[in-house]
DNA sequence: TATTAGAATGACACCGTTGTCAGTGCACGA
DNA sequence: TCGTGCACTGACAACGGTGTCATTCTAATA
């Protein structure tokens, strides 16, 4: 009665063989593009995978291989979700063309180790991209290499030799934007900086804090305040630094969300943006488009930072590469209306 | 030479079993939660099994099961992510308290019928669950009946008895925030669709419709413009509302990214909201707080409709289930500040 | 022509579970 | 006391591939 009863039995690599007239293992090797298998058989077998509509039972395969063939992407759950997706979009295009399969992992904000270890046991994927700031915990990385899962961090905060990273040039694109600023005549500019876990949060700073540095301007610790890469911490730091004495003219946001909170605290202080009051963010997320003024921002590559760590994570699994590396992209500076020449 | 080679055998059923001392079968009895085993025996294999820390492998299961405990999520890759995340959230937790795993599949926006057969055939998925508007083409369904695949619906357009499909009541939200308008004395209430495909546009517009003929108000068929529901079509749906004669006093967006777009217009175009021009917004996506003055809105409970489309999926698959539903959630208004009375 | 290295192919065990079916033991009714 | 039925357990054969190793074929070399 189940509704799932199969109509007909699957093809198998068995039946591929009788087709084609080769040995099971023959036709193990083409599918798996191995070498040593004459140019005419290999055209045979192909016509009869063809033919058939054979496609290789996954659990088989991992069964006989002993891998799986499918990789993890662990992600903490309240974030900016755009990014995510991008990181999705990157990874899966290389898992796609490697016939790897993606399984998606949030975990919680402070997610066990254990948690993330169950994970892996369970889905037995054999190797996973971490996302800031979960790269960070020692605990996961510990585990990771006690089990020997080949991991790729992506944007973290500590570069340790022993394992591969990829991720924005952190530094440099905050670099520019501050720079951006200076060059708009502004002199007071505040910072509001990320979830402090992350990587990025650090790197944002002290671009900015070089960039200062390079004009000979003093930091005013008054002018850094806290927040969390979320719309409301972005607001509240905003009310906190539009309550000073003296106002910056200008205010970087560590990314959009937080910047999008800073423009809503601006309208309900009554000031007039850009004329007022600078305001940039950071990441170029589709929130970056839908503020009034659109936000003046850093765009990072994402989508090619979360390829090249699935192509990275790759050959570590295939064994092709065991030297660690630590690789970082180019930041691009997005100017749009909401920076402006500061009002003579 | 490959760092992936594991450091020690993983533990088997066979270790288990020898552990407990019993068979291979009873061991596979009690992680399968089967009846017929004596508690005594039961407590003794699973304390085996935390002893040994012993997690079945997938693979193997799913070879000698003929299923793979895992099922697909596909949806169109142009997609409002926020609302992709909440219905990923929403399997998911059912997932993970059944232990499925589960899959995402993007798919191109007019995915051919055979990429999706291919990803099930090529992942073995026990079942899908198909989001809007995938779910309505008529080449994807009629392959997933003839493959015997299980599959539910989420916010289809049409509905058919041969398969089970899970949703909010659009038509009822749309009618509640029609509603709210016409009670602030609105009357020139502009609407702008979302895209065609989806069924969730046709019934945004009927309650509309319904909520106006209810007041005797005539329809203005130049006020119902074409969307897409992306931010863009808003804005520019919006523009073209502005160049009327008679402008609309207020707009519904189909979504709130649509919404953000007509506000970003509406500044562009120098109006004052929301005393020039009251905008709603449906779906209350986090944009709806990230815009100002933010969005009147109609909340859906999506991750509601994720959860039990999942669960319904689980129990077609386990057969436990043969008669085919339709399940409808009742949406909220959620009143903010980009809705006012109609000015004097 | 005989020899031989290396390419090409196949036989077969094995990966770690579940399904099937055949026991085994125990309580209960005759 | 002796079946009898049912709860419980285990032996063993799949499931559909890959790894290993032996074997056959081919072409180059002596």
């Amino acid at each position: 009665m189940s509704a799932s009863a199969p109509a007909t039995r699957r093809v198998t690599i068995r039946d591929v063989a009788r087709h084609a007239g080769v040995s099971i293992k023959t036709v193990s090797r083409v599918v798996n593009r191995e070498a040593n298998v004459r140019a005419e058989t290999r055209a045979r077998v192909e016509s009869a995978i063809r033919d058939l509509d054979f496609e290789p039972n996954p659990a088989a395969r991992g069964l006989a291989a002993r891998r799986t063939f499918s990789i993890g992407l662990l992600y903490e759950i309240p974030h900016e979700f755009s990014y995510i997706q991008q990181l999705l979009e990157g990874v899966f295009a290389v898992c796609e063309t490697h016939g790897y399969t993606l399984l998606l992992r949030p975990v919680g904000e402070s997610p066990a180790a254990d948690d993330i270890v169950r994970f892996i046991a369970q889905t037995r994927v054999d190797g996973v991209v971490l996302t800031a700031p979960i790269g960070d915990r020692p605990e996961v990385t510990d585990a990771l290499r006690t089990r020997n899962t080949p991991f790729v961090q992506i944007s973290p905060r500590i570069t340790d030799a022993r394992w591969t990273s990829v991720g924005p040039d952190d530094f440099a694109g905050s670099r520019s934007l501050t720079e951006h600023l200076l060059g708009l005549g502004h002199r007071r500019i505040a910072f509001i900086k990320g979830d402090p876990r992350h990587g990025a949060t650090e790197q944002r700073l002290s671009g900015h804090a070089e960039s200062l540095r390079e004009h000979a301007i003093d930091v005013d610790p008054a002018l850094i305040v806290r927040g969390r890469f979320d719309f409301e911490s972005g607001k509240s730091a905003a009310q906190r630094l539009f309550a000073l004495q003296d106002r910056p003219t200008a205010i970087i946001a560590s990314n959009d969300d937080m910047a999008a909170g800073v423009i809503v605290a601006a309208r309900e202080a009554g000031i007039v943006l850009p004329g007022g009051l600078s305001v940039a963010g950071f990441d170029d997320s589709p929130t970056a488009l839908h503020t009034w003024p659109p936000l003046t921002t850093v765009r990072q590559p994402t989508a090619d930072i979360a390829s090249l760590a699935a192509v990275l994570l790759l050959e570590w699994i295939r064994g092709e590469r065991s030297n660690h590396t630590r690789k970082t992209f180019d930041c691009r500076l997005i100017v749009r209306q909401s920076t402006a020449p500061l009002a003579g």
